[in-house]
DNA sequence: CCGATTTACTTGAACTATCAACTTTCATGA
DNA sequence: TCATGAAAGTTGATAGTTCAAGTAAATCGG
């Protein structure tokens, strides 16, 4: 009778097959290449790196321009620590200005300024046209469709909170 | 006659569909948190982020464990300048040393140290087991398939050197 | 109402990345 | 042989990220 791999630290790694591997290199040099390289048009044509602009695209999609400061940090997937900085400095660039929430006095809202929303407009095109030479102009539909799906799955699976993981009873 | 898109800075820019905006934001999301949990998961256990370890593995993939600097930062698809930064603190963690190129005084070569060989084959288990859990074990053998082909697809139109992109005569 | 937690956000230090400038050596072609 | 330019690699300054620790306000359980 062969004991059930509950904990796989102890067992026999499950390497990666030869084509997992080929898959899995491929991964990581299709992401490296293309966040450098969006890193780099941006910060040469709009004057900051591909993160600071999602989330002013974030602040530009919001009601009133305007989230909470974890609330902005949930969307975009970073820590609100990494988010504090990063407002910090996009307030320095006049692109966004912090606002005191009302209801809640350890709230702050961030908010995009006029100057943050006409820097996103008039750079919003050359970003697109970068993602879609990229990426979009080298796929068929289908694989565009399957890449969502497969990234979908993948971004859920790691979602902060999965939902009770490492508490198993609570399931 | 409508006049070609040649330049397409100036005509129209091609927003993204609705559609197509599911997908990219699926892919910023997954690539985040994946690259992040990748980068936490490295530094808990093995005390360096993801991009250090990748190095290590192509170092310990080469013949005699070494490689010359920009043959290194070709394969890991970083620049030279962060491939110098990256081997100067693995060679202070003691997991990698420089060599000097006998036929060529300008080389060197990142040459990986028993004690690196070491805490790779230690950790490696654990970031396999890693990356399984995000990625593979979540995916079917068709989309797995799928994935190697975007993302080959999109790591080939980024490759530096892009073979004369620029330089549209050679093609 | 009060103490204990939790939540929201910030801070500073240590680390990593980027960019341009620099040194050294090699290759090329008069 | 010599000058010129290219290639290999490094460096230092600046910018961004991480982690742990911090403050202050809100919430929760008696």
């Amino acid at each position: 009778m062969k004991t059930a791999p509950e904990s796989a630290r102890a067992d026999a790694p499950r390497w990666l097959t030869d084509e997992e591997q080929r898959v899995w290199r491929s991964y990581i040099e299709a992401t490296t290449l293309l966040e450098d390289h969006l890193d780099r048009q941006l910060q040469r044509d709009a004057g900051m790196p591909h993160v600071y602009y999602g989330l002013l695209v974030k602040l530009a999609e919001s009601p009133r321009r305007r989230l909470r400061m974890t609330e902005l940090a949930k969307l975009a997937k970073i820590t609100r620590s990494r988010l504090s900085h990063a407002v910090a400095r996009l307030e320095k660039s006049g692109w966004v200005r912090r606002e005191d929430c009302p209801s809640d006095k350890r709230g702050q809202f961030a908010v995009l300024t006029d100057e943050g929303y006409e820097v996103l407009s008039r750079h919003a095109p050359g970003h697109v046209e970068a993602v879609r030479q990229a990426v979009f102009d080298r796929l068929t539909p289908e694989q565009q469709k399957s890449l969502g799906e497969i990234m979908r799955i993948v971004a859920e699976g790691l979602e902060p909170s999965e939902a009770g993981a490492d508490l198993p009873w609570l399931r």
